[in-house]
DNA sequence: ACTTTTCATTCCGTTTTTCGGAATGCGTGA
DNA sequence: TCACGCATTCCGAAAAACGGAATGAAAAGT
């Protein structure tokens, strides 16, 4: 991957990560690129904003143009989307419906508290963000969805660990390091066991700046019909706007957008509740 | 060319074939389906309608997950779409390379009414709006394309509302705050109902100040040749310009569009058909 | 008209990934 | 407690991806 100073292309190199470990993902990461241009491309172009070897990324188009993924503009080296692509694209946020009556909920959740709130699913080892509004509030946390934080200084990460049989638990956890995040990160895992124990009792997890400096999180599990849950709802806001104890107040608002987030829920495995709706 | 696809499994339900010739496009065809779903599913479920062995399923969709394509919700056993994808569906259809085409559509639309055009697609619970013409006129509201309103007081929102099935459009509104923006907007669920049975009938939508005073805004919908569609073209106007009476005078002209726009999206699969862009 | 430059495309041995039947794990309901 | 249904892991054979080098093909320069 050296670079020859003779070949000097043109502008400020943009070096656009294709990542992935697989050739199916860094054939998605290529997609992203191409879905977030406004134009035709070349595959001279793309190989060198991507870093792609030209064999590859010509292999790579190839594989999308005969699919019907991608289109070529005549018989010229112009690339641009394709019809299919465009139809899943059409169809998966036409058909989104869960994802958008989830959002809905945490919107209304957002305007009663005033902090920003987010969906978060237990994702192998990890807290992942499904879904995040922003308060409107200047000062604000940047976080955002798909993100990833770990379990044991979260406080959706505490609520599922809670949720867990113990020998579950211990196994997700044996293989963690307890990174310390903050001065105040649990590291020892006796002290966790006894902060799950706790947030067993409560019903609810708080994050006292475990994660993030200056960051509290107050966070409720909705329960899932049948099994165990794998979503939590959770507000999060600077210490300066939320101390530990106005958290605790949050906690109706919470029960109520869980008690919605349920419903939802719940239609997802019976799709024959379509009663109302005249 | 060998069929490598000699799986014929047939049970009992429908035999949704996963065509491809590389794993990556069968991979894809696979995200089609889901992406074609209204509901969760589990592994058992989609290997049963594709056909495809549980291992394989479960490393595709094992990796889809990772890459945050997919989301597991409820008990871990269902899957669902992810962020990612929402995201990458989104700028795909933002950037669309036909846009140029339909751009030129909606140029010579405002140039026949005189009045500021978008084309709006449907993305999650929102309405996103794709592209944007404005008039020519001094006075207008300042709107553009990624910006986003909520179904319920928007004309496009009403035509896709109009166009779901039941079931779907109680989810998407069972749990929404159906918020007041003016004194016009519907904020009651029958009301909103009543209207959409409207909407059906007439094959056109109205925003009387529904979203934002002494605005009204006329929407059609861009039929599509396969499935449900997600494009609607739509005409807004200060009330001082535009009254409801008028606006029915511009159905013509919106139909118009239309089928130039509908042109456009067949114009992929019957590349003899040169009848876009005027 | 001919040469040079610039891309796109093909070749092909090596490396990586996929495939899926069989075996195992895990939670639920008898 | 056991059995059953489903999810998950194993692993060797098969397939696909990889990319440096070589080869076309067409535009740009002379």
């Amino acid at each position: 991957m050296i670079d020859p100073m003779k070949n000097v292309p043109n502008l400020a190199q943009a070096p656009v990560e294709i990542n992935g470990d697989t050739p199916t993902l860094r054939l998605f990461a290529l997609l992203e690129v191409v879905a977030s241009k406004d134009q035709f491309f070349s595959l001279q172009s793309l190989a060198e904003e991507t870093g792609i070897p030209k064999p590859t990324l010509h292999r790579m188009l190839q594989q999308l143009e005969n699919a019907g993924l991608l289109e070529r503009s005549g018989d010229s080296r112009q690339y641009g989307t394709g019809v299919r692509l465009r139809k899943l694209a059409e169809n998966l946020l036409l058909n989104d419906s869960f994802h958008g009556a989830r959002h809905g909920v945490l919107r209304s959740l957002v305007n009663e508290v005033g902090e920003s709130c987010n969906l978060t699913a237990l994702s192998g080892s990890e807290v992942m963000y499904l879904d995040r509004v922003e308060t409107p509030a200047p000062l604000r946390f940047y976080l955002h969805s798909g993100s990833r934080v770990p379990v044991h200084c979260s406080a959706s990460g505490k609520l599922f660990l809670a949720s867990m049989a113990p020998a579950q638990r211990q196994r997700l956890l044996a293989h963690a390091t307890l990174e310390a995040f903050t001065p105040k990160t649990l590291t020892n895992l006796d002290a966790l066991e006894e902060e799950i124990k706790q947030v067993k009792r409560q019903g609810f997890a708080l994050d006292n700046e475990e994660f993030l400096p200056g960051l509290l999180c107050i966070a409720v599990m909705v329960p899932s019909a049948s099994g165990r849950s794998n979503l939590c709802v959770a507000v999060q806001a600077p210490i300066m706007r939320l101390t530990p104890e106005k958290a605790l107040g949050l906690l109706p608002a919470l029960h109520r957008a869980v008690d919605a987030l349920s419903h939802i829920e719940s239609e997802a495995t019976d799709p024959f509740d379509d009663s109302a709706v005249a």
